[in-house]
DNA sequence: CTCGTACCGGAGCAATCTACTCCGTTATGC
DNA sequence: GCATAACGGAGTAGATTGCTCCGGTACGAG
């Protein structure tokens, strides 16, 4: 079976012996981590992370001095690979098949699992620079996508945002889970102006909304 | 401000002095156990849940025996509440109405959000039984949605059952968030025929995909 | 007013768990 | 065959947690 979230997209030179298998331990381990960071939240220990990836505890503390270094470097990949996705979007033709594909993408690799755990670590600046650089680039896909028409007119980037985080937290573990596709399916269909059978409560969401949860402490 | 989520209805006979202060605790206990259960999975601890009802811990154990006595309570409570929701929603009119009602009251009272936390404690009989009722009468509600026509045909009740635990896992301390309003809205007109843009992917899930996760242990 | 009592809060304890260190082992590359 | 780099995981000190137990507090009956 093929890694649906993984978190490199390749070792770059493939090298051969001892070497291989630390970089192939580095990328399973990071997978690990994304998984049970996200399926176990504040309750992920580092002994299931090492189980998971196959690796033992002393590999995983050569790589990282910490748990929380783990976590952080976790959330700075995942916060790169949205800008990738991002990017990608707004090279598609279409606004509206770039924007799905963003959103698409960021589930797949289950971009938004970390978000809870965002605000038990410090937050290093150049982390809060690439969170605005991820959060430009997602307003320039809904803008783009709203000029496109299809897009409902009430829906926020934010919204986006949340709801990528919302799916993050489907059924960490269960990774073909076919429940989750066919509920973003379906949510996809919501945000399209078809399906618009009102305005959609409540005065949008501020951006303090979004930055609360990577800040402080 | 009125408690969205209130586990209990209403304690029935309003009493006074100490007793009255009994009710009052017994029922902040079992919403703060919900919220934080919900909030913090398996890192929940006692001693959170006592503060959050702003109750002392020896007032917690007076009233159940143990962690676990207290999560299964609060399983039970949820399945039951879920079959009040589907009894009114069956009531309604209109099917689309009465489905769209028992949805957003589940996600309201947040029935969902203890799903993850299910596997882990023994299950009784009792609730098993309960559980099956539960879903039988989801069934009922869903295909009394499908026969008025208003809903995609290719939603299970399944589906559906899906949709309410993932959103009772959305934010569960930021009771007001808005921002779950605003995406509840866009799910639910997923849910309707006019924005069906094409099938739901993948086979319908079998029930096993359902009961798995109350089951064992 | 006074006393019994029912309920309260939370300090403290034993047991468990967890992040992390350290070292003996393995096998690769020269 | 040797130096070395990467490996796995037992062990440890410290933090945490579920739960017990008891001294206090205020209600309400007499």
């Amino acid at each position: 079976m093929t890694s649906i979230g993984c978190v490199r997209k390749q070792a770059d030179p493939p090298r051969r012996g001892r070497q291989a298998e630390a970089a192939g331990n580095d990328r399973r381990l990071l997978d690990a981590a994304r998984d049970v960071f996200a399926a176990r939240g504040e309750a992920a220990t580092v002994s299931a992370i090492a189980e998971r990836a196959g690796v033992g505890i002393g590999s995983l503390y050569r790589r990282y001095g910490s748990k929380e270094d783990l976590l952080r470097q976790l959330c700075t990949l995942a916060m790169e690979q949205t800008i990738d996705a991002a990017k990608e979007g707004l090279q598609a033709d279409d606004p509206w098949t770039g924007l799905v594909s963003y959103i698409r993408a960021c589930v797949t690799q289950r971009t938004g699992s970390l978000a809870p755990l965002a605000g038990t670590i410090v937050t290093t600046p150049q982390m809060w620079a690439t969170a605005r650089r991820g959060r430009r680039s997602l307003d320039q896909l809904v803008a783009r996508a709203h000029e496109g028409g299809r897009l409902r007119t009430d829906v926020t980037p934010l919204d986006i945002a949340w709801l990528i985080e919302l799916f993050g937290r489907f059924d960490p573990l269960d990774k073909d889970s076919i429940v989750r596709e066919r509920l973003l399916a379906l949510a996809i269909d919501g945000l399209s102006t078809s399906s618009q059978s009102g305005p959609l409560p409540g005065p949008a969401p501020g951006t303090r909304h979004y930055e609360r949860r990577w800040g402080s402490k």
